[in-house]
DNA sequence: CGGGGATAGTCCCCATAGGTAACCAAAAAC
DNA sequence: GTTTTTGGTTACCTATGGGGACTATCCCCG
């Protein structure tokens, strides 16, 4: 019986939901856009203050993609200087709601440890 | 009241349990395969045929993560060929059930959807 | 009146992360 | 005796992402 494991792939490869989330939300930054989006952290200035060590370029293209998904909406004020404004859509609240187990993980288990990758030296 | 907001940081940078987390699971492969050695995708091998799309280099370098973060445990057979078998440690297993929203997630949102970036051409 | 700051990006150049392919060793299977 | 299997490592090369400069327009300050 672990031989039929070994021969066959579990899911098709595309239709894993895992990876089709992963897909979607998969990446360093979009789960902490996500949440911060929901904190009222909705500015793109505001997103870079909150995301040390992000690039604005990244920080743009993931917004873009997180767009793309209608996980969030963009919307632009015609103001000098410009403004625009990110909230979540239904969908991207949905998301949230399952990415927020991972928050609580992190608090549960990492509180006391020193952080790795993203350390930011000040 | 928005104004403090925008002038102070959330979190201290490093202390957002979010970022910590991603910082141990975060990327595109490591949820997929901590949720594949939960389900008896226990080897080197068997994990890069559930994996379309990983490089060898990749999957050798995501599993020592994974096990330097104790996350999971390496046991290594003196067999010819060689075996090597992967294990989720009780840290892993707790990450496991803070990954499993993000598989339903995909269940109800994206069953219907073409996936785009890891899509497999056969 | 002139200079500087603020917003939300975009563009180019370069470093590095990650993909590709080859190689390994020893036994077993054909 | 040639091929297959396992769990990688290594060298090489490309694609991704970081850093910094640049943009336009208006307001505030002196």
């Amino acid at each position: 019986m672990k031989k039929e494991l070994s021969n066959a792939l579990i899911y098709p490869p595309v239709l894993c939901p895992l990876a089709l989330t992963l897909d979607v939300i998969g990446g360093k930054w979009k789960p902490l856009i996500v949440h911060l989006v929901s904190q009222g952290v909705n500015r793109f200035s505001l997103l870079e203050k909150q995301l040390p060590g992000i690039s604005r370029k990244m920080l743009a293209n993931q917004l873009r993609e997180l767009e793309r998904d209608e996980l969030l909406t963009r919307e632009i004020f015609a103001e000098i200087p410009p403004r625009v404004e990110y909230s979540l859509t239904e969908t991207g609240l949905s998301l949230l709601a399952a990415v927020m187990p991972l928050y609580e993980w992190g608090v549960q288990h990492l509180a006391h440890k020193q952080p790795r990758h993203t350390a930011i030296q000040l």
